[in-house]
DNA sequence: CGCAAAGTTGAGCGTCCTCAAGCAGCGTGG
DNA sequence: CCACGCTGCTTGAGGACGCTCAACTTTGCG
């Protein structure tokens, strides 16, 4: 359980293995309180004064971001390893409802406190730093998914990322279970619950997804790659020849091909 | 132009006054290499090993996130005093272009100079988290305006968030020089060119906005709160009575107003 | 002066939203 | 135990918002 990754196990788990031992880290230099969650709990709120930030060690957390004019937006997932509050540093006030999916345990770390542990672990620096960059990076993908994606492709690629997302913990991958009803799943990818079902069935039709037996809030997900053939044929599909480049950028156009090129 | 901030000042003034001794601080206690930018410069593109963090000390510069597939998303506009590169971080490798809009200057600050400057100057440490922070809390609600917004409320939604970014500059915010084409703008809020010029005629036609004699690309806003209102009144239009509220969020609703309540 | 790039405006159409009806799972109480 | 109601999900029909295609105007630059 603590001993160090290498470069021969599966890159899957070698991440799971950087959140495992991050944890313990954070446990071993930070004085922190453990705070059980269940479904339907909400760990801070929108507007409060911040203090703390969390480190999810289980369980599923979405993050609901409040407008002064009633318009609620899920912003984001997370799951274990994630750090929540990150929002509130800047402003001294949580910018969301962080809001509990399912039982878990999360981690309440002073701010105050880490920042002086920080200072003599430098890892734990380096972790907080790598987590805000990853939510930022998070973010941005997400903007592009509502951007650029039509809606059947964007219910997909919320599959795909919640797949990596599990990948990444070392979890089997050929089965989620959402946590979720289509109204958050909706509200989340811009669209509305009805257009949220029906593109689950058409992803069932195309045999890209199957629904479990009982309750179909359960998926199976035969083969990852075909959610992103997906994706990849819904815009082929309106978008026949070039994508309309903007005008400013890469006029080459190197070898590599970035971005998405995570594994 | 470094005397201490007070409580007397009117709150754009501190924020701008703010800005200038975090850049000076920076100056003080961090080696930089400053470079000059013109329009069309890219800092850094995606893909590149990250290295180095840049501060704007002038100028205006777009991050255009690429997917492997080919498409382009404008993810963020970057003002003075913002920080550049925050999300090569994570992943050690830039995830967007820089692309400046404008003659400007950047600041080039290497990563790990940082972090040592930071361990020995606090204050350095909390000015970069609080751009984190920031960064992710403007993220979170660009996706708000893509998810939640039709699209002439988006455009009136992103004239004021760039008055706003002029506001806490000390800048003036009646008069605004859109140095981007409607197709990156566009782009940027998830729509087309026409629609974007369809929208911006609405503005004009609704006297919210006022196109300046020469060029469409300077815009003129009378007043700020009717930007804010022709927003709300999009809503209103499209959705008489209760905004189907989140299942899970806020039985009660308590008394404060938080997210965009700001300056 | 002429060309290219950017912007505006209109007409037609497709995707997605709205409204509505029906069904399935599930806890409650008679 | 089953009726009942509630919440969540699915599916269809119609309509609207925004996209596509196209023509034209304006601006900027060599």
């Amino acid at each position: 359980m603590n001993r160090a990754a290498t470069p021969a196990d599966p890159p899957p788990a070698r991440h799971a293995q950087a959140i495992t031992q991050g944890l313990e880290l954070l446990q071993r230099h930070v004085p922190l309180r453990k705070r059980l969650l269940h479904a339907g709990d909400a760990l801070y709120r929108s507007g409060q004064d911040f203090e703390h930030l969390y480190v999810l060690n289980s369980g599923l957390v979405k993050l609901v971001r409040l407008a002064a004019d009633g318009r609620e937006q899920v912003v984001a997932l997370q799951f274990r390893g994630d750090w929540l509050g990150l929002d509130g540093i800047a402003r001294e006030h949580y910018g969301c409802d962080a809001v509990a999916l399912d039982t878990g345990e999360a981690w309440a770390v002073r701010y105050d406190d880490l920042l002086h542990a920080c200072a003599r672990t430098p890892e734990l620096l380096k972790m907080l730093h790598e987590a805000m960059s990853r939510e930022i990076g998070r973010e941005r993908d997400a903007m592009m998914s509502l951007a650029t994606l039509p809606a059947d492709a964007r219910v997909a690629e919320f599959l795909r990322g919640w797949a990596d997302a599990l990948a990444v913990r070392g979890l089997r991958t050929d089965q989620i279970t959402l946590r979720m009803t289509r109204a958050e799943i909706g509200n989340h990818l811009g669209m509305t619950l009805e257009t949220v079902s029906r593109a689950l069935s058409k992803l069932e039709r195309g045999a890209v997804i199957r629904f479990e037996e009982k309750g179909r809030r359960d998926i199976r997900i035969p083969c990852l790659e075909a959610l992103g053939h997906f994706v990849q044929r819904s815009l082929a599909a309106e978008r026949p020849a070039a994508p309309r480049a903007l005008p400013t950028a890469r006029p080459p156009a190197p070898s590599y091909s970035p971005a998405l090129a995570a594994a």
